[in-house]
DNA sequence: TATCCATATACAAACGTTTGTATCGCTCAA
DNA sequence: TTGAGCGATACAAACGTTTGTATATGGATA
């Protein structure tokens, strides 16, 4: 029995007031647990308050306490499971601080991340989290900084927290140097300011392992599985083609093994596949992946620490993360020749 | 250069307009472009607006207006794909509509589920979309209904949309029979109240081709990797054990393929496997997954409109949704035997 | 020059809360 | 009997918008 009068309008603290006999600021106290409230008055209007199904507007309450309590969190991809432990890891934080997350998704679009970001502001969020921006830097830096953003494995940021972003470069080449190759491929994630970062990370790792690139053994995924294919024939094509591959993306290194298979390539016995963020099926695929885990849980704690820390005391916390760890399965192997 | 003053706190219409020497009224009608305002007044309003990093309150706003144009979607496990493309569906929808989506994670806990109901509605949001709820009817019916909330596929509800959810089973079951299986394995999904319902459907389909169930060819995945295998060990043990498994959920279905394959079983030379829900993934790993197609991003679509029609003319609109749609790829096969 | 209309702008109330301060009615001590 | 002190409650202002109405300014008309 929600509602009973025949209003069609929200229920508001003044009506219960009304009822209760009482003043709207009574029935505030008396909802929050006031000690300022007589134990009988308050049990009334708490019993008044649920009769009529009341539900508090955050809208109000926020413009005078001139916050809100949410948080937001803007999230490039859903498609991507990678991104599960982040949201897990933030919003088990968020709880711990009495916050609320919100989140928005923009798949990979840099005008829609602007608006989940403007949204956010525009509810006077007590912080954003941005993991993997799309925007460039001086978007970030022209904002006004009412509404703290906070992104993750983004250095040149303001306010950020990471881990060591470019080591799994470094583990993944360095596990295939030592199986014995010596011709190793890349594919690098879909567009934004991070592309270019990794590209020079894997051509700086090979460099430091003493090996050699080639233009032709670096490829571009731009998230669809006909770019994939388009990769795969690539691949083929090359005379000399790489006997091991590196992509920046589990979900790619997954559609890749598949479609060299059905140009009659096998993993790894052909070719070895490596791939990055140890997706939570990635281990159960056949072949098992080789992979990167990245702190993805860690970040996000980290994160809402941060967030907090700013809008209290107004400086940033340290937190140590874990480093990226390399995962050893069965995607890789030895060079056949 | 976002604030020019001192001030600590957000910029507000009335900075604006003593900045420019008018009514907080005329800037807001500057602002929203109304042909009340004189053009030159209006240009240099929306000028010392962007100056000083404008941002408005949506809270004061949507306090006023008596809505905030914000739709809320719960979603009970991001870990699953599964969600992408009903999340891809609202939010083009909702594009359309000048609604901007919010979307809150509750990992299957009921509980979560209503602080994420609660909040949208303490948000004054238009509508609120649950997909596969976790919390029984009796608690949606106990909500005052100034927040209309939208589900999908939960024919007992009094606002929703939906597909044939049970057409999937009979399609997956009837191709199993086809394939010459008798002993057919159920693996059910996590708790909640569209678990007795899937487990009657499959019943019910197996009992209308003709065949028998038995208790111990039933299962029941929680979402964790571990009760995969322990399903595995359990469908080894059977001394009569099923000669193919319908699970309903791809990633538990992917999940198992590789708990058998680690206990010597092929897939599907000595068990077929079948999944459910047609994730991105599914058609790319190996075997590739015989599942059921559901149309989610038909369902998101006739979710937004669903809501917008509710609250616009309270009448609801009719939509055909596409039924599912039975894919077989190559986890399927006839019986060994 | 007085009147009228149109146009541009200002004024004020409202949305639903919260919170600081004022007021009321007690009891208790002097 | 009076006044201080206190506990419970009422009053009022504020948060940042939007919107209906009132006002002022100017030009055209009579």
């Amino acid at each position: 029995m929600p509602r009973s009068s025949e209003r069609s309008s929200r229920v508001t603290i003044k009506d219960i007031a009304r009822e209760a006999g009482v003043d709207p600021s009574t029935v505030t106290r008396a909802l929050q647990g006031s000690e300022k409230v007589r134990p009988d008055t308050a049990q009334r209007v708490k019993s008044i308050a649920k009769k009529l199904g009341y539900v508090p507007s955050a809208m109000a309450r926020s413009l005078v306490a001139r916050r809100s309590h949410l948080v937001g969190l803007v999230i490039p991809d859903m498609t991507n499971p990678f991104f599960a432990p982040l949201a897990r890891g933030i919003e088990d934080e968020a709880a711990r601080h009495n916050l609320r997350i919100l989140i928005r998704n923009t798949e990979g679009r840099p005008d829609a991340e602007r608006d989940a970001v403007n949204l956010f502001s525009e509810l006077s969020a007590d912080a954003v989290i941005v993991p993997m921006a799309r925007c460039p830097s001086s978007y970030y830096e022209s904002l006004n900084d009412d509404t703290p953003i906070v992104h993750i494995n983004r250095e040149e940021a303001r306010h950020q927290v990471s881990c060591d972003s470019l080591r799994g470069t470094a583990l993944i080449l360095q596990h295939l140097v030592q199986l014995g190759h010596c011709r190793i491929g890349f594919v690098s994630g879909p567009a934004g300011p991070a592309r270019e970062p990794k590209s020079l990370a894997y051509c700086n790792a090979i460099a430091n392992l003493g090996q050699t690139t080639r233009d032709d053994w670096q490829f571009v995924f731009d998230g669809s599985t006909d770019s994939v294919e388009v990769i795969a024939d690539a691949l083929l094509a090359s005379n000399d083609r790489p006997t091991a591959v590196f992509a920046w993306n589990d979900v790619c290194a997954i559609a890749l093994i598949h479609a060299l298979g059905k140009r009659g390539l096998s993993v790894p016995r052909d070719i070895s596949i490596a791939g990055h963020d140890d997706i939570a099926l990635a281990g159960v695929i056949q072949p098992p992946l080789t992979t990167v885990r990245w702190p993805m849980l860690e970040l996000g704690v980290a994160a809402v620490r941060y967030a907090v820390h700013l809008h209290e005391r107004k400086t940033a916390p340290e937190s140590d993360i874990p480093a990226p760890q390399l995962v050893v399965r069965s995607s890789t192997a030895a060079p056949s020749v």
